[in-house]
DNA sequence: ATTTTTTAGACCAAAACTAGATCAAATTTG
DNA sequence: CAAATTTGATCTAGTTTTGGTCTAAAAAAT
């Protein structure tokens, strides 16, 4: 497991991250101690400090406890850490505030978006079209060009928020409104309108790309009140 | 990783979009130090200025921390870096992503408020009025409001994202802009044009009340762009 | 034609790293 | 119990690495 790797690479970072990864492999268990800060600094090839450096990291981290006189033991994992319920949010409130966001960020794009940035746009609708049979892959790529939108307005602001969106829209009411609202009809729909949309963003268009982004969520609207009535 | 790719030329933006990738696939992992600006120059083909762009983006995205003399470091969301990564949105971002929300929230809350919201919303224009002279409780109601009117949507999603940006709102930073931003005169106008969206959104007028909150930002932005300038 | 982006340098200050020594706390040994 | 040993804590001085900044010219983009 452990193999040489003498003269690869050094610095606390690195340090930390191997013990970081010995000890999520099981290497090193809850309880145990690790090796002394001397014979850390050989085993790894760097001096005590950096290693002390490492070793505070990890501790911050909270994976691990320093006890002076005594050695550097394993936190036991007793308290498995609570993830963040930001909002959960209901689909349509969903829908609402994307169609707050988006066709605003047509316009940004607009204005601030490069040709790279449409060329990866061009990228992800060439995916969708290739996988309009596979609800999951297009789905994926749907949340994808949506993200890279936002991203081509290059404000982190936008970014950032479309980003904590697309987490709530991951979960699990949503996979399940996904398998009852996503058919090939739709996807075609949904093709086209993110065509015409990059169309209109490379003409410099911006409330032409606005109004068909809205137009876009209105479909979207649209399928999910349906699906919601049968 | 990636080889010679002669004849290609990258952008910062592809050049970002590599290491997202690299992050997002677990290439680098949280706490992980990436290579040094000088290393990424090499393997990436492409000059330092521009790797430091791109890391730079990444930064403003929230995905990368650099820190001077040290190197680069992938952020971890185990702890609360959910605040720290809007921390820092610059004041145009965020008059940008407002320009987005709140118009439409206008539109919803014609739809959704009840007598009790408008009640509220007079409320807190009133003391505004009172408090013109005072820019600390002028802020401290204006951003009330604002919550307030995203709040009388009831979508609970909107208005976790506008208490989000209140956050934002209420750092050091923002304290200095508002000193130089705001005067009694601009007060005034701020507030005239809180009363015309209050009686649009009573008279369920949405687009009226949505174009108003335009102008009302519009506002807002003269102000930063002017202050910046002198 | 003009503006923006990229390049290729050089220099700086801050931070990290090294290689040692000494101290203090905990543990083991005699 | 007391002494010896092991372990982390602290400090120092000198070297290396790293991001931050600046500039002028070349290349792309608009």
């Amino acid at each position: 497991m452990n193999v040489q790797n003498p003269a690869k690479r050094r610095g606390a970072a690195e340090v930390a991250s191997d013990i970081r990864k010995a000890i999520e492999g099981d290497v090193y268990r809850p309880h145990d101690r690790l090796p002394s800060e001397r014979i850390l600094s050989e085993t790894h090839g760097v001096s005590r400090g950096t290693i002390r450096d490492a070793l505070m990291r990890l501790e911050r981290e909270g994976l691990v406890e320093i006890r002076a006189g005594s050695g550097t033991y394993v936190t036991s994992n007793d308290d498995l850490s609570g993830q963040k319920i930001i909002a959960d949010a209901r689909p349509l409130e969903l829908i609402d505030t994307r169609f707050a966001l988006e066709p605003h960020i047509c316009r940004l794009s607009v204005l601030h978006a490069q040709e790279a940035d449409f060329e990866r746009l061009a990228a992800l609708i060439q995916k969708m079209e290739e996988n309009a049979h596979d609800r999951r892959v297009f789905s994926e790529a749907d949340t994808e060009f949506h993200l890279e939108l936002a991203r081509s307005t290059g404000n982190s602001l936008l970014i950032w928020i479309i980003t904590q969106i697309n987490d709530v829209r991951s979960q699990d009411q949503w996979a399940r409104m996904r398998r009852v609202t996503l058919d090939e009809q739709i996807i075609r729909t949904y093709n086209t309108q993110h065509r015409l949309i990059l169309d209109a963003l490379r003409n410099r268009n911006p409330e032409r790309a606005a109004m068909l982004m809205k137009d876009h969520l209105e479909t979207a609207r649209r399928s999910l009140t349906r699906a919601a009535e049968t």
